[in-house]
DNA sequence: CCCCAGGCGTCCA
DNA sequence: TGGACGCATGGG
């Protein structure tokens, strides 16, 4: 972790900051884990309607609840933008009720199926270049960066590295951010050390939640079998 | 019984 | 501007 391997002709005089891994190490952060878990294939494409109603319902929540809420909607062919549209709150609130939340999530829901078919469905929203699309989805009511960036990655497959509390903590207690990093600054150096690839983003984000939910629990870090063991600083 | 989950908005200093 | 708090079901 200590020997970043400077760019040719880059200065080496300077002592690299220690909220700043390099490239290297981050692709081989994702080579470990990839070589631990496998590839995840997240949310392999039942369309773009699925994966942003379940991005929303996702919201702090496990995705094996978030699936028995999508699993009721589809049986009521609810799973489209339109149909949420006309259907009434309290069926919402009933139907995805396993999720958690659904007070909020229902209305959630609702807002945003009535903010993407007023705007013109989603054929609109794809010809949005990704910085003016982000802002479109967080000034929508409950969607906020990570949700925002997690329809952009799987949803609309623009570059955009998604940060949730996994890839915080885990970045935290390697010590490649400080304790006080906030989003905006993980995912500055998600974006700034790794090739812009959609897949790459989309894995990576994967695997960070596999890390997370089998060797850094907030009160539980089993680090001693942890792939990224390597990968911790001093 | 406990802790935790693929967050977000609100409130308050 | 930043840190607590409520939201809610389901799994370990």
């Amino acid at each position: 972790m200590t020997d970043c391997k400077k760019k040719d002709g880059e200065a080496n005089t300077a002592s690299p900051s220690l909220s700043k891994v390099c490239n290297n190490n981050l692709i081989a952060v994702y080579e470990s884990l990839t070589t631990a878990f496998g590839p995840q294939n997240w949310w392999p494409a039942e369309g773009p309607e699925e994966m942003i109603i379940g991005a929303l319902l996702t919201q702090n929540t496990t995705w094996n609840n978030v699936e028995k809420a999508l699993t009721n909607l589809r049986l009521k062919n609810l799973l489209s933008f339109s149909a949420i549209l006309d259907t009434p709150l309290t069926e919402i609130e009933s139907l995805i009720k396993p999720s958690g939340y659904f007070r909020q999530k229902s209305r959630r829901l609702k807002n945003l199926a009535e903010a993407i078919v007023n705007t013109g469905g989603l054929q609109t929203l794809e010809t949005i270049a990704t910085a003016k699309l982000r802002e479109w989805l967080l000034d929508l009511h409950g969607v906020g960066p990570e949700t925002a960036d997690s329809i952009l990655l799987y949803a609309f497959e623009r570059p955009i590295f998604v940060i949730d509390t996994y890839t915080l903590r885990i970045s935290k207690r390697h010590k490649w951010l400080p304790e006080n990093a906030g989003y905006i600054e993980a995912q500055k150096m998600f974006t700034q050390e790794l090739p812009a690839e959609v897949s790459l983003f989309n894995d990576f984000h994967a695997l960070f939640v596999q890390i997370g939910k089998n060797f850094c629990r907030p009160n539980q870090q089993k680090c001693n079998d942890c792939p990224l063991k390597p990968f911790l600083r001093p």
